[in-house]
DNA sequence: CCAGGTCAGGGGTCAC
DNA sequence: GTGACCCCTGACCTG
């Protein structure tokens, strides 16, 4: 029976023949569900009174459906769906159009979406749900569903959840296994086009309100009273831990904050970040918001990180270079506090504009053919490893398909390794001996240029936070059209939108975003991938070979 | 400065003489945007009204920023199409200020009170919630305001609701955040003066149940169905309005609002952006605010501009390039409309790796040593009139030294006159032109990769708003420690957070702003102005002391 | 135009 | 974690 059910679902996208066919009978009898019963809210979905199960086990059926259409649908709504989520923010500066308004049943509306049988007794449509094939209580993020399925959506969604099937993502879904396979329902969700953008943040908890009794004059007492209660109860359920990714860390950063990662630990997240943190995820229905979001994600991926920094067998930059995402903070500021940092005052360099094109590949291999320069060829190559290794540890990219990872250590791998480079301070001090023993003008120059570009992020003194976003939106860029397009934007969307929040939060009314993102841009300048490697260079091939091996060894892992 | 943004607004008006002109102008320009017909109603759920079966798959919005599903960018692009007509709306955009009221001590409340944007079309004003920024749907209460909190207002008068803020009562309303916190909202629609006593008591439910279901037997009057919310408030009788609902209140608040700002226009200032400012404007106290009050700079400037492309005796680009800031953007769109820009699919132009090293330098040069390319060659001077042109209008800018202005321009002018060819889209056939004429394989692939890249900013379709606040960002930074240093890069850092501020509000959820700032440093790979083209080429030169010749001349003029 | 009402579909809750 | 159940919102109607 089920199975017809969500045959039917799906092949409406396909196209069964035998769509029509299941009409039913039962459905009839399932009058009673009138809306006298339902006391709550007149007509909606609630379905209180649920018919036996023989009658849901009958079902549903769906004269209408010219899915013929639904194929170009399919992408139709796909990019309306895109669409939605800035238009039709359901909040987001609406406007309304006059239209005709034959509300009501749009045949085409319930077409792709499902079934409904109507309800011979009172006429009431009977829907059921596309996703398992219960009862459909209304339409749920764009889908006629269930409440179950509209709870385990949204859950899903809000907690950015991540399920893995025990069996081969083959699950069935119906009524009964529903709950046998989260990833597999998750998929079906999807499949059958529920919206993730149709899930909103978060909301307080809605207890708050209170209904004063008109007749009650002396309200402030009660309202004081519960004011208190809230204040205390709201953090606490606010920051109830959910389950796995995402709520977790919004927990953890408060807890953290303050015992592995007090003010000394994790000086770039100051108490204001925190204050914000709580702020923003009470929330947590706006940009800022999410992004805060985004950096308790990140927070979090910084801790695994550690992790596999700990089991890793690659070599890597130790502790000593306070690279972003593997060391501590304690590090990173020790290192920031280290003398060498003031080094000459390169603000106004530009005595030296001749910078002149240099590209990484170009600096390594200069760099790998001076004899004097041993300690750098090391260096270098650890770093490579360790932006490599930042790239392995970074979960949304290993979630990405194998062929985008490799496209994207291609394109990137030099920002990436350059960042890394500048967050490396002991690099500096090599560099510079490196330059001061250069004889050739032009190269010294060269050197020089990078040499200014990298010193540029110790005097800005730009902060693991920021290095890490930065790697992030270098690493998650693609000129070319990958599978994987959309995620990847989307992430390096939402490290902009972090490195944005995190540094008006963290360094408000200092010009710092803009700073760091020319600082970004100058180094693109230097990485100049396919005009500077391919046209003037070839040989960063080997590098490129390199880090495929890094990173196949990586993944294999 | 800024600060005195909405004060100044009108006072800045009226420094412009000409102003008055070009409103008009513009106005009339405006021909046939009707937002009736663009806008598709966001709304959440369920798109009653919708005309077409594609609008009404949408579904759903959010505010919440999800990842976008879509394939890719081109669909994405072709969506935007269709809707962002009223997201970037042509529309003019003008707030009204209204004049400080002696009763009213806070200023900045004031000044809140009302926006509208004219709809060209019909004349009407296009009103923005007081309360929360949304789209208002017309006076409720006695204030403009969206149904929303109208509806909300309402609920709350009507249910006696007192509502407890777990913040610290002043959580930010706003249209995404305007359900996060209920004590809030309904403080500040009573900050904007909604008249509670404007609410009516509740009446008896609707009878005839028209619509439902033809075929409903029943009873009409029966309908317990009002929710039972509403059976408990339906009681207080007590609850006697003063005198009469509306009457007062209504008149009262809006008498002095109308006289300050007629609407005429602002092009590129999309409703959202105006619906921003409205709201922001009455607290102001917020990245947000700070960003968005930013954009009222920005809109003078845009006044100036106009202004002084009027007194201007330079040659500049004319309507046909719809040059952001210069032109109206219904000529943006026609200019997107036409068959050109869809030209080859360059999406995954990454086949040709071989972009090779460029410059503009370089590309200007071999343009203008291009026998064939006489119109190319009018149209980059042209175009490089315009991009100076463009920041001499920049009052951010004017007010600089004249050492400052100069630097500035010797070092941005090429990612200025980058984004402006981008900007001008005929560009595109001429060099596509080039390209076809082109034997040279190299050379080839290198105005290739430059047509690609200018190709992206039409693939996206960058507004012109983003337009120009790329140019800002670009004209505002220099390597050298200019004694303006502090305005340039403050005014820069604006620029970087209006652009982010403007793409979430009118492209939320979109990846948009990192590809923006991605495309720009792709512009910066091509103006390595010290690299390629001090090393590689040395006759730039010229174009500078034409860009200084023509800096004095404007300058002095 | 602006009161009113409606109700689909968001949200949250809390036994289970 | 799930999901039946209820509350709240706001686009759309009616008067
Ligand atoms: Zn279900
Ligand atoms: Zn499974
Ligand atoms: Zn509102
Ligand atoms: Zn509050």
């Amino acid at each position: 029976m089920y199975e017809n059910q969500i045959d039917v679902c799906s092949d409406e996208r396909s196209e069964s023949p035998v769509l029509g066919v299941h009409m039913n009978q039962t459905l009839t009898s399932q009058s009673s569900e009138s809306e006298s019963t339902n006391v709550s809210r007149s007509s909606t979905p609630d379905f209180k009174t649920e018919p036996s199960n023989e009658e849901k086990l009958v079902k549903h059926s769906t004269p209408l459906n010219r899915h013929i259409t639904n194929e170009n649908m399919y992408n139709i709504n796909q990019m309306y769906q895109n669409h939605g989520q800035f238009y039709s923010s359901p909040n987001m500066f609406q406007y309304n159009r006059p239209v005709v308004k034959s509300q009501e049943n749009r045949p085409e509306f319930n077409v792709a979406q499902n079934y409904q049988v109507k309800n011979s007794q009172n006429g009431k449509p009977i829907n059921f749900c596309c996703v398992c094939g219960d009862r459909a209580s209304g339409k749920h993020y764009g889908v006629l569903s269930c409440d179950g399925c509209r709870g385990f959506f949204k859950r899903s969604i809000r907690g950015n959840m991540e399920y893995v099937c025990k069996e081969n993502n083959n699950c069935f879904i119906d009524v009964s296994r529903r709950n046998q396979c989260q990833a597999c329902r998750l998929r079906k969700c999807l499949e059958v086009k529920m919206n993730r953008d149709a899930v909103q943040h978060q909301r307080p908890p809605r207890s708050q309100q209170i209904k004063r009794d008109s007749t009650s004059l002396a309200s402030p007492l009660t309202t004081g009273q519960t004011s208190k209660q809230y204040i205390q109860q709201y953090q606490p359920s606010f920051y109830s831990p959910r389950f796995s990714p995402y709520n977790v860390p919004v927990k953890n950063i408060r807890a953290d904050i303050q015992p592995g990662f007090s003010q000394d630990n994790y000086p770039n997240f100051s108490p204001a970040v925190a204050a914000a943190v709580a702020f923003q995820s009470n929330l947590a229905n706006n940009l800022l918001a999410a992004s805060i979001k985004n950096q308790i994600a990140l927070k979090q991926m910084y801790q695994m990180e550690n992790v596999s920094s700990i089991n890793t067998s690659i070599p890597f930059i130790n502790t000593s270079e306070n690279s972003s995402g593997y060391q501590t903070y304690d590090e990173g500021r020790n290192e920031t506090s280290s003398p060498e940092v003031e080094q000459k005052d390169e603000d106004n360099f530009e005595k030296s504009k001749i910078h002149s094109s240099a590209s990484l590949a170009h600096i390594m291999n200069w760099i790998k053919s001076t004899p004097t320069t041993e300690n750098l060829i090391d260096s270098t190559t650890k770093i490579l490893y360790s932006a490599i290794r930042w790239a392995r540890t970074q979960k949304s990219f290993v979630n990405l398909s194998l062929q985008s990872q490799s496209t994207l250590i291609n394109e990137n791998l030099n920002e990436l390794f350059i960042l890394q480079m500048a967050e490396t301070k002991s690099i500096m001090n090599e560099l510079n001996i490196l330059i001061e023993n250069e004889k050739n003008d032009e190269k010294k120059a060269l050197i020089q240029g990078f040499f200014n570009l990298l010193q540029k992020f110790n005097l800005d003194k730009v902060d693991p936070m920021e290095f890490y976003l930065l790697k992030s939106i270098a690493l998650f860029k693609s000129e070319i059209n990958l599978e994987d397009k959309q995620k990847i934007e989307h992430t390096q969307e939402e490290s902009f939108m972090s490195l944005y929040n995190y540094n008006k939060l963290n360094y408000p009314n200092m010009p710092r975003f803009g700073k760091l993102l020319i600082l970004y841009s100058d180094i693109r300048k230097y990485t100049n991938t396919k005009i500077v490697e391919e046209v003037f260079l070839r040989n960063i091939q080997s590098k490129i070979n390199l880090s495929n091996l890094l990173l196949a060894q990586t993944t294999s892992a």
